[in-house]
Parts: C-alpha cells; structure tokens; sequence
RNA sequence: GCUACUGUGGCUCAGUCGGUAGAGCAGCUGAUUCGUAAUCAGCAGGUCGCCGGUUCAAGUCCGGCCAGUAGCUCCA
C-alpha cells in the first residue's frame, strides 16, 4: 500500500505496516530517532498501524512536539518509580509543561525534596530495563475496573468524567498501567536526560477547595549537554533576581514592619521618578488630563461601586468618627467622581483622566513576592470616559500606546482576553457588547490573543498585557477593561446633540501596571544595567590620584548643570578599585582622570559595557550623556 | 491561605556527634598617591529570626509563631 510523507512523496510499504516499519523503510537513523508520528496529522505511537492513503510525518527529538512526548513518557517513568517506591500512593495527572514534565501525587506520609535522588535512582532502573511501552484500549467500566482494582481514585474519577462509550487508552511499561492519551516513545530506554527539579504542593483540579496533592516537577532532555545548558541558564537568570539586585544596587527595601509594603531608596526612587516623568510626558501627547483622588474615602462609595460586595476580602478598611471607610483597592470611583464634580457635554467626550494612585489591597501572604505581588503599590492609571461610538478607537489608541511603552524598553509581551467572571455584575447584553468591543479592537489591529474565559473584572471585560520576568514567569502588567457598570451605579450622564441626558461608557487601563511591578521586571529585563536616562547614577569621575581632585570636581558640577546625575569617587583608592567598584555599581559611564587628561582637558571614558573607549574632550562627553538621556539610548 | 524548603554581624557564607560563634567583603583608624574589575596593617561589629520545651549544657534536638523562597490558588 501506499502513504505519503511530508515532502508530498508517496512511499510503498507492506499492507498494514506500523509508522516505525514506515520509518524504517525511510532511513534506519530515523527510525532510531524517532519518539512517535504524526498519521493524517494527529500525534500517534510508532507502534501505530497505518492505512491506505495515510499522511505520515515521523517525529523525532528535534520537533516540539517530540520533546513533549519524551518528557510525557518521562513523566510515566517517574509514576512507575513512585509506585516501586511508595506503593500506597495514589497518581493522579503528570502532564507536560513548558521545560519538563510533573505528576501529581497523592501521599499517606508525605515525602521531602530529599526524597527525590532515591526516586531518581528508581527511575534510572527503569530507563536502563528498556522496558517496551504497549497501548491498548478498554472500554469504560472495564477500565473504571482496572484503575479500582490498583486503588486509583483519581484515575477513576476522571475516567468517570470522559463521555460514555468513548474507548479509553492506557499504556503498560513492565507491570506498572497508566491511563494516558499518548502517545510515548516506544520503549523505557529511550530516555537519556532527565532530572527531578522540586517538590511543591498543588490543589487536585486546581482548586482551593480540593485535598492539597504533592506536585513533583522534572525534567528532560534529549541529550545531558543540552540539560546541562538548561540548568545553567537558569542559574544566568537568578542573578538577574529583582530582588536580588534591588538589595544590592539599593533600590527598594521590604521590610518586617510592613510585609508586601515596598520602600523606595533613593536610588530606586530615581528610577520611580524617570518612569513618572516618562509617563506624564506621553500621555500629555496623548491628550490625557491627570488628576489625583483620595487613597481612603466612605463605605457608601464602595456600595455604590460595588467594591464593598466584590472586592470586600482585599479590602482594608477603618472606622473615622463611627463612618466606614475603605482605603481605595482601585482608583475608579475617585476617577468618577471627578468626573461628575461638573456637567458634561459630547464636546468634551473623550475625557482621558490619568491618575498615579497609589492603591492598597490585602493579597493573601502566600501570594507576595517582591515587587511583583505587593500590598501597596502604585497604578499609571486612566478612565477614559466616552460616547459608545468612540470605543473603538479609544481601546485602539491605549493599545497603540501599552506597545510604544513596552517597545521603547525592548519588553516582549502577550495579550490576552479575559470574559465575564461569574461573580459579575450587569446585564448579558452589555456584557456581550463590551467583549464584542474588545475583541473587534484586537482584531482590527491584527494582535495575537489567547482568550481566557471568565477572568474578567466583576464590572467588564479586559485585555490583559503579560510581560516576562528573569526564569520565564509572566506578570501581568498593562490591562484596558470596558466598563457599562460603573457609570450606571453612578448614574453618569454627558449632554447629546440632541440636548437629551446620555449615559457614557469607561475605560479602565494602565500601561505599566503598577509601577512597582513594572520596575521589577525593568530590573530583570536590563539585569540591573540600566539605560542611562533610568541610571540612579549616570556617571562616574574617578580621579587616579588627589591631583586631579579639583579638575575632577568641577568636571562633575558642570554635569550636574545640565541635570547629569554624576559622582566623584574621592576616595584614597587605586584605580583598579574605583572601576571594579563602579562596574558593580552598573554605572553606565565612568571617566578616569589623570594627569594626562586634566592637562588637555579630557576624560577617559569607560563604558559599563565596552570597557575603555579612550579619551575625548569633556565637553563632547557631556554631548554624548546628554543625548543618551534625551533619546533614551539602550545599551 | 495551602504544601515543601530556608533563616548565623550591613552583605555572602562556614560552624562535625549538642560542649557556649568563625571567615571574606563592607565599615572605622593608619600607612600608601597608584592609569582601567579588589594596596597593606590594625580595630570594631553577633540575644545565631522570635517564643517556649528537652538537657548538666542548644546556633545545633523538639513544638509554636514570624519572615523569605518555589509551586498551587488568587491577582496589577
């Protein structure tokens, strides 16, 4: 019979042949290096039998998609190991993830970290028995039978969720059986790198309410080199920690005294104020208007948003003369009642009000983490406010300018379209209208998305901007969310054309997020190694001996002049001293000044990244900071 | 909040079997005036996260709490 391969080929092979005999029949290298195949375009064993007509495309360790199955087989691996070595505990998934694998695992006594190189050593036995990996299929109760018959609670509850009279697949390896999709790789012994990285605690079904599981995560890689690559990588990317280098180049502080409570040092606040200057810069452009509202106003206003109702856990509130009051999670009903301070005509629309609140929100304590998660932090918020026509182009526009903020630090991010939660509030309609709205923006401007279903705020719809940090996580930062609810709880109105009382729609957004996250993945993103507008210290005179101190002093007032944030090293240190120090200080510039140099009036520059540059005349240098500044220069 | 792990001078870390704390860097003092990533010497600095227990004796063992880290859940 006859298959066609990838290249459009047809290849002859024996009736009935498997994708492994096929690939034989191709080459014996690809028949080594195969994982599993891909048979009119759906992922299946090598053990699979092929038909008449057949597309095969055969998968090997260089594909994705190959790599996802050796990890998932990986994976199976760990669960026969952990039933030899724990043979009361109960499986219950072990999926791929990004990088690895991991399974979750129900324990009678719980095991530790240190249990895992003895899981290893188990796992290790398997690889090397080259145990065959066989499928075969069951009907539903039967395999409800065989998973009742190893005490596999779970394994029953999720056959039992699966449709009836579906055939349900499970694959054998020596005398260990696991409920799997597939496919894997034909046999144990095809697994030449693996490791398990940690232990963690993750909720059955991911959620709260469940039994708490034990997670163990792992993984694999198609060669020990290229595992060896993996580990130090990430070990490249702890050194990027914010944390970590917000301690050591002192930026912020978190202290006991306030847990998720960030302080601002004097260096990190010069970064929180080149961000401000920034952002006031642009949105000025922008055609928005910034104001600033109270950080706690009364209970009634938080009924009236809803906030008392939805938001009340995060909430911190207070007492002042026997009134509740809340100290604001979100900016909003301040926003609004700027807006309705005075009546509004169409003219005006659209109104686009910027405000740098500062925010409080009760996070649980588990959920802290640097800068990313904190208590208190502060929002580059804007409401805009506007006539249902103009909702396209207003999302549009706050798109177009998360993209120039995130593109002028070189970020990368991705979007995504999160819908009606269900603890929400308002109408389907305009429920419906609002995601409509959103996605028809997106659309037009040609983003990709993913949508996240009901992971919207509980007054609207949201596109939500995700950016990275140092090992890979996502943060959310920029956010737009549409909002009907909120302008009628608070009964907003503007003045139409035809002199008729109209009610406007919102937008909520932010661009940065909040600052203090925002700040947290800049560390990252630049490893400390700002660009020079964003330098706490621009530049660096390091005079060789105390001759040159005076040259050197009135060098840096001169830059001081001209808003250059500039130090002189006036310590009795050899030169090699100051530069090491400065380099750690991730200083942009450095200017060594000897006698050479005073006596011609120039600076040598040394350059945080390129090393000596040799020397030129001072004021061409303070020329070259400036424009670095000005054109927000990164290197 | 949940699970696991971690907590020793400002920072990075050592501390064996339980016998009463040690280094480097930073700081201070002095000497040195030096050309692109650490000059030398001296001094000072610690209720070993906190509280309790076991013990003749606890940094070390046990319990509770606090804080941090990873993950889960939740979110900007």
């Amino acid at each position: 019979m006859n298959i066609i391969l990838k290249s459009g080929d047809a290849l002859e092979v024996a009736e009935n042949a498997t994708c492994f005999q096929a690939a034989q029949a191709i080459s014996e290298g690809l028949a080594r290096n195969a994982v599993c195949a891909k048979v009119n375009g759906e992922l299946v064993d090598l053990s699979h039998t092929l038909k008449e007509g057949d597309s095969l495309e055969v998968v090997t360790l260089k594909d994705k998609e190959g790599l996802q199955v050796y990890r998932h087989t990986c994976a199976h691996v760990l669960a026969q190991a952990l039933k030899t070595v724990y043979p009361t505990c109960k499986l219950s998934i072990g999926p791929v993830i990004e990088n690895g694998f991991y399974y979750d695992i129900d324990f009678v006594t719980p095991i530790a970290q240190s249990d895992l190189a003895k899981l290893e050593m188990e796992m290790q036995k398997i690889i090397k028995s080259n145990l065959p990996i066989e499928r075969f299929t069951l009907p539903k109760d039967e395999a409800i039978k065989l998973m009742e018959g190893f005490s596999e609670d779970y394994k029953v509850e999720l056959i039992n969720e699966l449709p009836e009279g579906e055939t349900i697949s499970f694959y054998k390896q020596g005398n260990f059986i696991d409920l799997c999709r597939g496919p894997h790789l034909p046999s144990t012994g095809k697994i030449k790198a693996f490791r398990l990285t940690s232990i963690a605690g993750a909720y059955w079904r991911g959620d709260e309410h469940n039994k708490m599981l034990t997670r163990i995560y792992g993984t694999a890689f198609a060669k020990k080199d290229e595992m060896e690559a993996y580990f130090t990588m990430l070990e490249e990317a702890k050194k990027r920690d914010h944390t970590k280098l917000g301690k050591e180049l002192k930026l912020f502080a978190i202290l006991n005294e306030g847990k998720g409570l960030p302080f601002f040092l004097p260096n990190g606040m010069i970064l929180k104020n080149e961000l401000i200057n920034y952002w006031r810069e642009l949105h000025t452009r922008e055609g928005y208007v910034e104001v600033n509202t109270p950080i706690m106003l009364n209970r009634s206003l938080w009924e009236t948003s809803g906030h008392w109702y939805h938001y009340r856990d995060n909430m911190y509130t207070t007492k002042v003369d026997e009134e509740d009051f809340a100290i604001k999670p979100m900016n909003c009903p301040g926003g609004i009642l700027v807006y309705k301070n005075e009546p509004h005509s169409y003219k005006d629309l659209p109104i686009r009000m910027g405000e740098l609140g500062l925010v409080h929100r009760h996070e649980k304590s588990g959920q802290l983490h640097g800068l990313f998660r904190v208590r208190c932090f502060t929002q580059d918020d804007a409401h805009i406010f506007m006539t249902p026509e103009q909702i396209k182009d207003e999302i549009k526009g706050v798109v177009r300018l998360i993209n120039e903020v995130y593109t002028l630090f070189g970020f990368k991010y991705h979007v995504e379209l999160s819908t009606r939660p269900e603890n929400s509030m308002g109408s389907d309609e305009d429920w419906n209208t609002a995601t409509e709205a959103l996605k028809n923006a997106l659309d037009d401007m040609g983003l990709n998305y993913v949508v996240n279903e009901g992971d919207g705020a509980f007054y609207g719809p949201k596109i939500d901007f995700h950016l990275q940090d140092s090992i890979g996580r996502t943060w959310q930062c920029g956010t737009i969310q549409l909002d009907f609810q909120l302008p009628q709880r608070f009964d907003m109105e503007y003045i139409g054309e035809d002199g008729g009382k109209h009610r406007p729609i919102m937008v909520h957004r932010v661009a940065f997020g909040s600052i203090e996250r925002f700040i947290g993945i800049l560390i990252e993103h630049f490893a400390g190694k700002f660009p020079v507008w964003l330098s706490p210290l621009q530049v660096k005179i390091l005079p060789i001996t105390d001759r040159q101190l005076a040259f050197a002093n009135e060098l840096c007032q001169k830059m001081r002049d001209k808003g250059i944030r500039v130090k002189v090293d006036d310590r009795n240190e050899k030169i090699g001293y100051k530069i090491r120090e400065a380099q750690m200080e991730k200083v942009p510039y450095m200017l060594v000044v000897g006698d050479k140099e005073m006596e011609a009036g120039q600076v040598a520059v040394r350059r945080r990244d390129k090393g000596d540059t040799g020397a030129i005349n001072a004021d061409e240098f303070i020329e070259t900071v400036l424009r670095d500044i000005a054109e927000k220069t990164v290197f």
